[in-house]
DNA sequence: TATGAATGAGGTTTCATTCAT
DNA sequence: GATGAATGAAACCTCATTCAT
């Protein structure tokens, strides 16, 4: 039991110290510094500063993993924009949590080295792969217009990303959930058939900032 | 003469090494192997490895910004369309002939240390404005539905970025200019009032993937 | 303990280095060489190869002030005489006892650069303050003649670093105490008033070399 | 002839980079900067760096050695002690008149390596020979008391090497002549027997500073 | 003779990892 | 388990010297 508690400790800390000055220019010192651990105590509890890094990495994949679903069609039209919408907030809700852990997501973990750039171009086509399936469900049922879905998908995650990206590095931005909706918005609009589109465009727009 | 040559050749070989083993990973041995330079060389055109890198950014984000116009709403519905299309198809000519520019943009300049987020942010939050206020413009001609300016423009941004970084990471797309074609009608539809949006949606889709 | 042992292996181990090479040719390699220790462990003990001999020249400065004490004047005559002794016995007890140390002193330490050269002159400066202090007490009891403080002073200086540049560098020399008795005669037959230099000057003189 | 300017010019950049920055600290660049001549010129006139150096310190050591004379006792006490005064007088004007040669001698040719301290070595033991033997002279013709001519000639040198020491670094001092005039005096009392110190003694002190 | 671009040996320093206590 | 001193590979950068023009 203590074992686990000061693992996650370590995890915790190392967290921070990656958030605050990126990979490269964090070292095991800052890390054991703010854990109040040696040094090699760090090494009982993971083999490398990589490893903490990738444990890291896998966890915040797997936190969004577990806020994204795969949209079940048998719910009808309003259930697909509901699930939609519950994944989108979902991600936002995982991530605007917790700085640090966006920051390791959207600008740490990326262009490190060959191998974290896989996993992580892994982990982005997975999602992608599962925005594409939503996406044909939707022109199944007509309610998503014609288009390259793959595109369509990427533009999808691309918006999420980038806002995330300036939250992550501090840029001013509308409050969480109005922000999400707003995209949401955004995107039934480039992605429904406009009968579907205007229902929820009237739904919700109040002002134009 | 020979020495902007020399220095070309340094620029493209350090380019090559960072796209291929990111910033930290590469080494100046590595750069000046490939350049097959001596070790003062290297420093006899860059101050540091930190400098190149600079210098290579410094190049890249001028290239986009000489691709990136603010629209001129003087000229019809449009014109302002034909606009905002150069501008896409402008970055994307630019970044997808090469890459190893691409990857430097999209992936190795982020989340380097304090200093170069800070360039790229800056960057980023210039081409930002520049679409908000073309978003601004598009609002009072009647063109752009109402939306928050900011999260619109982020989530075009985003698109376009997400899918440089797939291409400098390798991911299989469509051909170039179907792909712009395909992300122009997707922005089209997020953000332009159904009068417009139908006429471009119909001009242009061939298939569904 | 083992920590305050291996600093002081270290710094004995530059101070040789130091002396035999001088500091510029002295490397790092050179250091933990002699000291059997891994270049890690030195920058554990010091923080640069400046740093080293900066903490060398410190101590030798504060070994030397150790050793020497301003003048009492309420002895007496030869109370003052005494105290002249001892403290240029003390100087030389210091500083013959070990030739690097004379060396890293007389040699190693000067024109290095204008921070080492600053450290220096401060140090030969408060000597030079404390002479030209015994001196004007000197005059005031009417032992010292009429004479420019300043100029005698360095006088001084000069006349027991030269031996002391001659003893680091290995010229032949009398043995330390005949050395030292020969050279304290010598001032006070430059410094004191005839009567008391008279008296002085018989006590001593054996041969004449 | 146009050679032979080149090469003098070249020496005096030196001079002056070496007294002003010390002997590692200068760079040819900072060398061929200040004589406004390329890189390769430099070696056109010298072999290399150390060889510059070289050939500036035999030069100071020329120049002293011309203004150093042995001493001829055929011309009487008053010659004797005019061909002492002759001696430090020339020394000093030979280095007063210019503190950057002043400044390579005492204290930028210090400890630099073991090549250089020999040389230095030899030249200050010449002239500690031509001390000893005038002290001799000094000896045999009863003006000179009793003592170590060694240690004497060593105490000698010694202050007039501290004061040119000073004066390179720029310590506050009494006139030129005046600090001559003083340290002769503190010379004669040294050396000399009572009845010719203190016709010296008489003819001379004025003030006490 | 003069130039200055090119060379590369060599130095200092960092820091992830190990291991004896 | 915990500690933290010790390790040493590897990186960056400088600068005296060379050499083609």
């Amino acid at each position: 039991m203590r074992r686990a508690e000061r693992r996650a400790h370590l995890l915790r800390c190392a967290l921070e110290v990656f958030a605050e000055k990126g990979y490269h220019a964090a070292s095991i010192s800052d890390i054991i510094t703010r854990a109040k651990v040696a040094r090699g105590t760090f090494y009982l509890y993971f083999e490398s500063k990589r490893t903490v890094f990738e444990q890291l990495l896998d966890e915040v994949i797997a936190l969004i993993h577990a806020r994204v679903r795969r949209i079940d069609p048998s719910r009808g039209t309003e259930g697909v924009l509901a699930q939609l919408e519950a994944n989108v907030y979902g991600v936002f809700e995982a991530l605007l949590a917790e700085r640090s852990t966006a920051r390791l997501l959207v600008s740490q973990a990326v262009g490190l080295d060959p191998a974290f750039d896989q996993k992580l171009l892994e982990f982005f086509r997975r999602l992608l792969e599962l925005l594409e399936r939503s996406l044909a469900l939707g022109q199944e049922m007509h309610l998503v217009v014609p288009l390259d879905r793959r595109v369509a998908a990427m533009a999808i995650l691309g918006s999420i990303k980038e806002i995330l990206y300036h939250v992550a590095m501090g840029t001013e931005l509308p409050p969480g959930p109005a922000m999400v909706d707003e995209l949401l918005r955004f995107h039934v609009r480039a992605l429904f058939v406009p009968a579907i589109a205007e229902r929820v465009q009237a739904r919700g727009t109040r002002g134009t900032r």
